[in-house]
DNA sequence: CTTGACCTTCCAGTGCACTGGAATCTCTAG
DNA sequence: CTAGAGATTCCAGTGCACTGGAAGGTCAAG
């Protein structure tokens, strides 16, 4: 299987899996007397896990990271457990502070539709977001 | 005033004021004898309105883009609005985004709690992340 | 034999908002 | 006179996950 294969196969690009593979995400596989890549559809199955983990919101270096342990004989499980939860705290904390925001946005929407064009920059830049 | 004293004062570093001027959101302030730059109270006033605007989640592109319009003698009412309602739909993608990955992370979790890491990679590289 | 698709490496850029550091100049206090 | 604080410019790097492009090698079809 050529990269272009496993590109196709896997929903990448090209660049992204010599990406991956420079990144250490996925090891180099053998080559054809060409040089070309020749991969397995091991290949495959690690791009569909690299893909999940994303999904999860996990970063490369951490997914890396997963997958040091299994290639590596250990179980990953205790540590992708631990990913996981240090994820959702962090998403509940980046919920919070959209929420926040969100208030604050519409709090200006509301000034907007009562601020008068005409004298709104009769102290300052633009009394909506900056009123004195 | 010199930028140390208007870094101070707008709880900023010289630093970042001066990437402020060359990225176009500060004037150019005229200079000392020295070549010092000389600042008036009105510096002052925009830093706290860029505050306020990033703080609204702005972009320094748009900012600038609020403080042309101010700065060319026009009302930048119109565009502040429109900014505010696109970025109250962007955060709303956001969120949503945010909450389906939540969701998608409980289950991890759960799913983490049920696996039994002496078995997890017999078809895979972790069944939580990615199960068959 | 040529065309075109596909592959190779290597270097550099993207977006965003700064941040760090080097080399040099200016001013004030002791 | 010197030390030190603070100013100047310019270049380059940060983090993240790619993406683009140049210059060239390989292979099958026509």
């Amino acid at each position: 299987m050529r990269i272009g294969d496993l590109a196709t196969a896997s929903g990448l690009t090209t660049k992204t899996i010599r990406f991956y593979e420079q990144a250490g995400l996925l090891p180099e596989p053998p080559r054809t007397p060409a040089g070309y890549r020749d991969y397995t559809g091991d290949a495959t199955n690690r791009l569909a896990f690299i893909r999940d983990a994303q999904g999860a919101g996990l970063t490369l270096a951490e997914i890396r990271s997963v997958l040091a342990l299994r290639d590596g004989g250990e179980s990953p499980c205790g540590h992708v457990t631990e990913l996981i939860s240090q994820h959702l705290a962090d998403i509940e904390r980046r919920l919070a502070e959209l929420r926040k925001t969100r208030t604050a946005l519409r709090e200006l929407a509301q000034r907007a539709s009562r601020t008068n064009p005409d004298t709104c920059g009769e102290n300052g830049i633009c009394t909506i977001l900056s009123p004195h």
